[in-house]
DNA sequence: TTTTCTAATAATTTCGAGATTTTTGTGGAA
DNA sequence: TTCCACAAAAATCTCGAAATTATTAGAAAA
């Protein structure tokens, strides 16, 4: 197995409830997991540690980032931020094609989060749900002929994920989303770009106040996610 | 030394003049510069791609970013989002401690520019000038009350710098400089979002358009830095 | 001459042991 | 009981050698 990999793993553990918020990430026990020397394992850290993914302290070792109502408010902003301009790039260069891919990006998101409507037990659409909410969002941007833009998105994605990763996903959330993708969808196809930029910001801005953050999972009732 | 001194040394040699444009950077040369192990090297060096500083391919080693005109675009585009939202979120928060300090980093940035501008070798300034012009940025968007804005305009920041780095710099930039950054200074001020914002615009707009980057420093006339 | 295969060289990557530092645990004094 | 010092344990960090992979150089064939 390449490094790559297990950054790779890593990475996807690290936005996909993979660990406890807080938690210590030590090398000597994921040298197990993947097979490899400790080393090895210290490297990628190091390499998300960069990402903000990880957090580093000189001879105290790694951890997941914890849980901070500030940081997420903070990650929200500048999601809105790059993800708007982006968005209004893509409306600009995107053109036919661009149209066509989000129509279908946004299509194939809404079908899973009908189904995560009516199901009864929604753990099982939870990863294809990542997916294609990621996939969803990196098209908004992807004709925005920037990919230092594009890049920037992604790691300020996967840290605001990574905030709102949780072991008991109250999921009540879908229907308000379902909206929210549908009139970004709706605006964006309309070439406006200053709609789209505030159904954008919409989408986001209930994460924009510290003081609305649940921090306790049992006691959420219209946030999380 | 520890690998956090080596860290911030490469990082000063990658953004002013240390290397060149797509220069290999081997572990095992810098080991002895440095007078430690190529492993630390190799640490350190994962540590700055994550950055941006740093190019890494598989099996390939690390390499000084070659220069491209596109990127330096990119860059300047994402400065001017994130600097000019940071400044206007300082204009609403900062209060009169931020407008005095932001006062302060102005008057040394111009004090410094006039002198460049006087002098005949300009090389001696050289390093304080890159002091005082990040200076004075960072204080544009320091009370904008996000840690990971201003951390995320820092990355844009030096990989902007390291795009500009040339051994023969024409220096001629210094007197539009001095009007831009005095633009901005009077416009933040007055407290006027928008107007700020169009200054931070104009401050970097010649670096928006691809066609007009000179490759070549001996070409250069009014460009560069 | 040009192309292709092979051998030699050089660079990258992995690994585990030893040195250093932090954390944990125990016992004694205030 | 609470605090501090000291010892033991565990974790982190550094290092150089061995294994793997890429690059170069030269010879043989087209």
């Amino acid at each position: 197995m390449f490094d790559t990999d297990i950054h790779a793993d890593l990475q996807h553990r690290l936005i996909s409830n993979g660990f406890e918020h807080g938690e210590k990430l030590r090398a000597e026990q994921l040298k197990q997991h993947y097979g490899c020397s400790a080393s090895t394992v210290r490297e990628v850290l190091f390499r998300l540690a960069s990402e903000g993914l990880v957090d580093f302290q000189e001879q105290r070792g790694f951890r997941v980032p914890a849980m901070s109502a500030t940081l997420l408010a903070e990650l929200a902003h500048l999601r809105i931020l790059i993800e708007a301009e982006g968005t209004a790039l893509s409306i600009r260069h995107g053109g036919v094609a661009w149209e066509a891919r989000l129509t279908a990006a946004h299509h194939q998101l809404s079908h899973i989060e009908k189904r995560i409507h009516a199901a009864e037990d929604r753990s099982p659409f939870e990863g294809l749900w990542f997916q294609a909410e990621l996939e969803f969002h990196q098209t908004l941007i992807a004709a925005c002929q920037s990919e230092t833009l594009k890049a920037t998105h992604l790691q300020i994605y996967q840290r605001f994920r990574q905030q709102l990763m949780v072991a008991d996903r109250s999921f009540d959330f879908i229907s308000k989303n379902i909206q929210h993708h549908h009139a970004i969808l709706v605006a964006a196809l309309e070439g406006d770009e200053a709609l789209t930029r505030e159904k954008i910001h919409d989408h986001l801005a209930r994460h924009l106040d510290p003081a609305n953050q649940t921090q306790n999972p049992q006691a959420s009732r219209s946030s999380a996610i």
